[in-house]
DNA sequence: CTGAAAGCGCTTACAG
DNA sequence: CTGAAAGCGCTTACAG
């Protein structure tokens, strides 16, 4: 195996010029000293201030360099307002973080918090973090700048007390219209509106539908668009062609089977998510149902593995990673006051694959 | 839906005492004075100082209660030596966070950091990340004390920088002998002994290897111990019994057509990871074979999802949810200088379940 | 056992 | 356009 060599010539990116005092790591006073101007300018050409001229940013630029100067952000943070920290918390949700649907959305926010010169330090809400009030420690002990909530449901009260206290967070996927609460979220009602129409245009009249827990209320928004749809078409579809499939496989499949007890004609069922659908295409297949011949199925969230089944899954394309990249970048507009309300909206499109098809007979 | 109560009775606790200036929060020395005390004593209380009588540090810590005094810890990292926060860093591989491997990992480490008081900020290494150096400047710039490095392989040699600079950093669960770094690991060679074991015991004589890449140092030796018991036991089994299988499904499943066409006797494989282990059955299954009456697969983590294939996957156990927490542990020491070298390897054992079975004929 | 003072390394008015 | 000085909110020797 090669060894790797020992040393590079090794610039000076050590943070230790050959002119610096040993031992001492190379402040913004040096740099000052070494350019010949006051650390007060250092910190200008630091901060791009426009007041500095273009040769003498060069002339501290260039002293940068050479030195390998870091700032400290410690300082840079006690001395200015903003620590360039943003939280995400998270429910405590055994494996959240082995979840696409987390991790799509936790990767956007990382690519672009770090792109625009933010950290990301993740948070777990467990009970008795917020019992301790832990989640406003975050801002009151300036650890953060701003938060983001994800996959909170009318359950976690605390959100509100951001919003009080008068701390830039935002709900990212995720809305409460009774708190009021900034967020970025996908057009659930819209993805919904257009599988409806779909499976209309495929001639599906028996349509049953596998939702989410009610307390989110993006399930909510689902639901009340495929019971205003099926009301509309006049298909007399009442409450027993609903069933809670708890956003689990396990759950889809066995609302998937009540369902089909109840309603063995049933050609169409539509999840709200996709781990529900694949519970369903799962029961079907125990039950001798073929998909999409007999029974069309869509999802809901498009996540990598839906289109890996067999048959591969039609489902409603969430964008999450860029749900997740925009709630970055309003929460840092946030935090700068360059606006004091999010309520942004991303569309959601219908993703075709080979799960459904047109009704039976 | 039941509103929320809008305003609980609202201790101090928002960090604005009744009786501070108001606009202003309250710090140390508003302690220090409503306390009748010097600022010192307070921060001394703050760092459970032995020096400080229990009566004083009584009177102050009532102080804080009632003021809902948080101490700054922008302020105690740059009076301070320690920011007590921790760097996770990943490679980018797609979908990390969607991974339950990394997943594990992430959760272990993060609740213990939180239980001893360390914030964990997640950072990808993309390769401009790396060029420019950032890895470093976490701790240049004071962002981190200390860093838990996860998923990585020998091509990513700027893992050697951290030390190079003194910086604390501990890889988890794979470990690099030829750089000599710290790190927290399961023990592979001890469960792929005792995969060896066991299929010996089963009668099995005819056993492929669906192996991850080389690169992967703890792939490396399961590999080697896969070889060295075949060779002990004269089985006489060359390397056309071992296949690549990229560490994925798809990759597993490959391999496993390859093995076959090859050896069509073949009785076992023994799959690096529990993702090639499943393509493998995928593949098995396609074959018209058996799992395990005509051939019995070991895989290899023991992840969550491994329990609910059918049939449920025999595999080792690799404690990784207790990995991050040793890992998150023997950093922090690391930090303190309580140690000043951590090289711990957590036991594994095999799980078996039904994917396994004794020898046909 | 406690206090007064210096210092951590920056940014930000305020002068010039 | 640049500089001297105060200040951010703590901790840490150093006295007493």
């Amino acid at each position: 195996m090669p060894k790797p060599t020992a040393q590079a010539p090794a610039p000076a990116s050590n943070g230790r010029p050959a002119d610096a005092k040993p031992g001492k790591r190379v402040g913004i006073r040096d740099v000052a000293r070494l350019a010949e101007v006051s650390v007060a300018t250092v910190s200008m050409v630091l901060n791009h201030n426009p007041k500095i001229t273009a040769a003498t940013r060069e002339k501290v630029r260039r002293v940068m360099e050479q030195t390998g100067y870091q700032p400290n952000r410690i300082a840079q943070s006690l001395s200015s307002k903003y620590t360039r920290m943003l939280a995400v918390i998270l429910p405590t949700v055994r494996h959240v973080l082995a979840d696409p649907y987390f991790g799509e959305l936790i990767s956007g926010i990382c690519d672009r918090a770090e792109r625009r010169g933010h950290k990301v330090v993740l948070e777990h809400a467990k009970p008795d973090w917020v019992r301790d009030r832990r989640h406003l420690e975050l801002f009151d002990r300036r650890f953060v700048d701003g938060a983001l909530c994800v996959g909170f449901n009318d359950h976690h009260g605390f959100l509100q007390d951001f919003g009080k206290n008068g701390w830039p967070m935002l709900s990212v996927n995720s809305e409460f219209p009774q708190w009021g609460i900034d967020h970025v979220v996908s057009d659930y009602a819209g993805g919904a509106d257009q599988v409806m129409t779909y499976l209309f245009q495929l001639g599906h009249r028996k349509i049953g539908m596998v939702h989410g827990a009610f307390e989110i209320a993006t399930a909510r928004v689902v639901c009340e668009v495929f019971g205003q749809r099926v009301d509309e078409a006049g298909l007399g579809l009442d409450n027993t062609w609903l069933e809670d499939g708890l956003f689990t496989e396990v759950g889809g499949r066995d609302a998937c089977e009540r369902l089909l007890a109840r309603h063995p004609d049933i050609t169409a069922i539509f999840a709200g998510n996709d781990k529900m659908a694949l519970g369903v295409m799962h029961q079907l297949a125990l039950m001798g149902k073929r998909v999409p011949d007999d029974v069309s199925v869509v999802g809901y969230d498009d996540l990598q593995h839906a289109a890996f089944v067999n048959p591969a899954l039609s489902t409603v394309h969430v964008p999450l990673y860029e749900v997740g990249v925009r709630a970055a970048d309003r929460l840092i507009e946030l935090i700068r006051k360059r606006t004091d309300s999010v309520s942004e909206v991303l569309p959601t499109h219908l993703k075709l694959r080979g799960s459904t098809a047109i009704a039976p007979r």
